[in-house]
DNA sequence: TGACGGATCCCCCGTACGGGGGAGGGCGGA
DNA sequence: TCCGCCCTCCCCCGTACGGGGGATCCGTCA
């Protein structure tokens, strides 16, 4: 497995490297020291597993991720950093990156943390898991959605699929006008003025959510 | 620490059982085969970690999870399942799960998650913190929108908003003539047929997250 | 039994919406 | 310099949409 380490540290990069180095059969292909630096050896190397700092002069660490995930490039970049900042967190988690740990871990999970992320899977230490899983949850209750019967619901979520009226009817096998009335109820129960902002409301209210079954 | 074990299937609890007991200042103080008897059992013992099954008879174990956290138990709930569903995991972390492990992780990652959740923090396996990631970051199960000018983001974002084409007139102090043309231009490149669909498209592509600045 | 809500369907009507076409000013790149 | 893009505004037109009335059938529940 190629591995490649990036900090603007160099005690961090030698300390890295002697802890990834006890292992066998990984190998560091290559270190950088700034952003810049980063994108190029990650694509220069393509390795299997990079180690990015955040803080760095230049470019950090979190667009230098940008970059190389949207670069398409088959390396599985592994967030690492002395702060404990949710937003760092949640940035990386945006920049695409495959998992976020702190320097501070003991050096088995460490090398834990790079068999995951280079089995093609993720993680995140406990603490920032925690405050993820809140804000995924806090999310849900952004809005409650007034209570709609098994019909509504169903022309609700036909909406949420950009479907008109005539293509809801025939998909339910309705009339038009049946549709019509459903749609005036929902709106009527959302409160809303228009199929867009009953969209919209089911989006808020979690009652349908982005990356699920549009079609 | 205080641990109490729900799972309908009883050679499953002696199993964990076993794993758990082998820890040393660990105690099993309960068990229980159904949601009802396991928020009696975290209503009664109080315990500190509550290892819940999801499919189980009578109330699940999701369920059983919004009761007990919503009931305010200091009961760290780790979710224990047998399948990698992914919907399962967001379910739990709505329903206000600590953690979420699958059943054939090895005892000594399960005592591990067993500690991290009563530490207080989170914890999910690995294949669950990537979809879970994933859908955060929302960038690549998504589409990806077409470029559009300074404005058309503006008046997509108003769409997003629910805003009639007058009433984005009045926010942007245009014409509706010229709010009509810059949506007209947003439909055609996001190939989409309407309003409703567009604002779909944002949802979809991330130009807006759920429960972002509605207003 | 009757009341009630859900689901289905019908008609009328006004309008916001979307399609098509055009036109002028500003600003930066070729 | 001229071309092209963006932003702005204008007109016409057809229709899907939403609001307002209904009506009928069905199950549940009191």
């Amino acid at each position: 497995m190629r591995i490649a380490i990036v900090d603007d540290d160099p005690l961090v990069r030698m300390g890295l490297k002697a802890i990834l180095g006890s292992e066998g059969g990984w190998d560091v292909v290559g270190e950088a020291g700034d952003g810049e630096a980063a994108v190029a050896l990650a694509t220069r190397e393509r390795p299997d597993v990079l180690l990015m700092d955040i803080r760095m002069p230049g470019i950090d660490g979190l667009e230098a991720t940008r970059r190389i995930v949207s670069a398409g490039l088959p390396t599985a970049v592994l967030v690492l950093t002395t702060f404990e900042l949710d937003e760092y967190v949640f940035d990386a988690m945006r920049a695409g990156a495959a998992g976020f740990v702190l320097k501070r871990v003991p050096p088995t999970e460490l090398i834990e943390a790079v068999r995951v992320v280079a089995a093609g899977e993720s993680l995140l230490f406990p603490a920032s898991t925690r405050t993820v899983i809140e804000r995924f949850a806090a999310r849900e209750p952004g809005i409650t959605l007034p209570e709609l019967t098994e019909r509504e619901q169903e022309v609700l979520r036909a909406l949420a699929r950009g479907r008109s009226n005539g293509e809801i009817a025939a998909e339910l096998f309705l009339a038009v006008e049946t549709v019509k009335s459903h749609v005036a109820s929902i709106l009527t129960k959302l409160g809303v003025r228009d199929r867009t902002q009953a969209v919209i409301a089911a989006y808020e209210s979690g009652f349908v959510a982005p990356g699920e079954p549009t079609d």
